[in-house]
DNA sequence: TTGTACGCGTTATCAC
DNA sequence: GTGATAACGCGTACAA
């Protein structure tokens, strides 16, 4: 079958005259040998040209080091930088990671669990919205969950309702006569998804300022052209019904928020005095955009660490001998920063316009 | 240590009174099995609750079906669709992908390959430009790197040559006098990178047909800001050098077209007569940008499916008793695609300018 | 069609 | 400090 058998502790230990034990220990309590073993070993290893086999240990001990990972897509900046920096965790707690890119339905999504499983994963961290969070919490291994329906797993959030508030609170501050939030989130009626909070962040500060404001919920579309036409509708909604007010706009998204501000360039020639912008997310067209948009932030290496660390902790206890189970499942709460860009700050502008 | 243990095919059988090697078959070659013996074991894994271990089958029969990837960045749209795409090939081939993303040291990056050879990966996926081909190639495992150095081991790269021709035929095709093509690799004489080809495509292309041109190379630092400057200087220079000449622009990225663009609108409030624009990479930004920009796409579904496929015939072959080695490595090509919007076709535009 | 016996490469347990 | 032996869960000659 294979060229070369592979080098296992068997030949180590025949080389220097040592039991496999002695190889094993080696490497995982190599205080408990003389120095001179060591080196003894450390030169056979060499000689023989070792290479380890995790799969072997994996079978022998049941560690895997293993994370499964279900994310939804990486199209979106978002998600495709939280799969980054989760991967990149790997240097602190060295963790391996299986990826799989859940496609929404229910059914391909359990496969793919099933699958994780299989391969004895220790844990799980969930980005994808599609299985609800009652039936993974069945399954028997720690689980988090991000900026999702967490209610019966651990998770990690963004704080949404602070991230809406202060994106209204900056357009107030620029004395905004109208706030109008556009969102595209289904119901406005679901508090289970976590963004929804971002739309009670808006309506709080709004009404606790007293200051006239709109909310649009309007699903987009998933197509640019779908979005650019959607909100090209808005646009001259608002500007016929607001003619004379300076309009502070909260759109949800930063990729929203492009398609406003180049409609309007398209339109004007230049940003409206009158048109002031805040997006969310941070996305890289926030800076790239013609005029950089002012946008609220997640902490997206925090979210990534502080999940990936809450799952190693029950990991952790779960090897213990008497483990410790969470009664209720913890909910982490990342604050998000708010930029202050061109769409609120003229003067940050080049002086071009 | 653990809480139940696991149901294994010893239970399986001394429930179904079989041995375990019929319930070994039953799995992968249940056609040897009568059909009501089939139900039996079926009920049972039911009545039982079993769950596969896939780690301990490797250790049996030494097939991981693990892939290793060892990736740049996620940053890069680029390189988060090329993920996605290797990660979706899990529905056409079923193998799983052990993801690490490099971070420019050999050093550490030869960890990451000693880590996903101590997981006896069958394969390894490289995009990463740190460690040379040749020492790749001395791994002893099927290895296909995409859009890198590749001379020692089997690629899939984009025909560069072909895009950047391409992209100097669309700026000729609309009566450009003079064509600029502003990159940023490094050494213009290092025909080792694939992406040198555009260079070489973009000068054959205006020496054919007798057009004035300029190759500006460039680096321009890692920050957006960095590119901004840099971008912005070039601009001047040609704007005083071609004053009176209809000008087009080959840039080696969306990205930086989009700034150029960017730089343009704001000076002049739309996009002159006398610019023309075409990118590369078919990024979301050429789509997001004010004015959307012409660029040559690569068919990133296409290089990642090839990849695998690649791959997986190199692994397969490797199963076989008398393995037939690659003499030479394979070397394939994915022809790009040219994609026309605002910046040189005009008449696409709203009609706003 | 089904069963026996052993191998895969490491770790854990208990001796010495 | 070191060693013998039995797991870990499954695949596979070989035999029946």
């Amino acid at each position: 079958m294979k060229q070369k058998k592979n080098v296992t502790f068997n030949d180590i230990a025949n080389y220097t005259h040592f039991s496999k034990t002695t190889i094993s220990r080696y490497f995982n309590n190599p205080d408990s040998l003389t120095l001179e073993n060591q080196e003894i070993i450390a030169k056979a290893l060499v000689d023989l040209d070792y290479k380890e086999n995790k799969v072997a240990r994996i079978l022998a001990n049941g560690k895997t080091e293993f994370i499964g990972v279900i994310i939804p897509n990486l199209f979106l900046h978002y998600y495709s930088e939280m799969l980054n920096q989760i991967l990149s965790t790997y240097e602190s707690f060295g963790y391996k990671f299986l990826v799989f890119i859940g496609n929404g339905q229910e059914e391909t999504e359990r496969r793919y669990i099933q699958e994780l499983l299989a391969y004895k994963i220790e844990g799980l961290i969930i980005l994808s919205h599609t299985i609800p969070s009652k039936e993974l919490s069945e399954l028997g291994i720690p689980i988090v969950t991000i900026e999702r329906e967490d209610k019966y797993v651990c998770s990690v959030n963004t704080d949404n309702y602070m991230g809406g508030y202060q994106a209204t609170g900056l357009l107030a501050e620029h004395n905004c006569e109208v706030i109008i939030h556009i969102n595209y989130i289904n119901s406005p009626a679901n508090p289970d998804v976590p963004a929804y909070g971002r739309v009670q962040g808006f309506l709080d500060f709004c009404t606790e300022h007293q200051i006239k404001h709109e909310l649009i919920l309007k699903e987009m579309g998933n197509t640019y052209e779908s979005i650019r036409h959607h909100l090209s509708d808005i646009l001259d909604e608002i500007t016929g019904k607001y003619p004379n007010l300076k309009k502070g706009l909260f759109i949800s998204n930063d990729t929203q928020a492009n398609v406003l501000v180049n409609l309007l360039i398209r339109k004007y020639g230049k940003l409206p005095e009158d048109f002031l912008l805040v997006g969310f997310d941070n996305s890289p067209i926030s800076e790239e955009a013609v005029i950089p948009i002012s946008t609220v932030g997640q902490q997206i290496d925090k979210l990534s660490y502080e999940a990936v660390k809450l799952l190693v902790e029950q990991m952790n206890e779960r090897k213990k001998r008497k483990p410790m189970l969470l009664k209720e499942p913890i909910h982490k709460v990342i604050t998000p920063v708010l930029l202050r860009k061109e769409t609120t700050e003229k003067e940050l502008g080049t002086g071009f316009f």
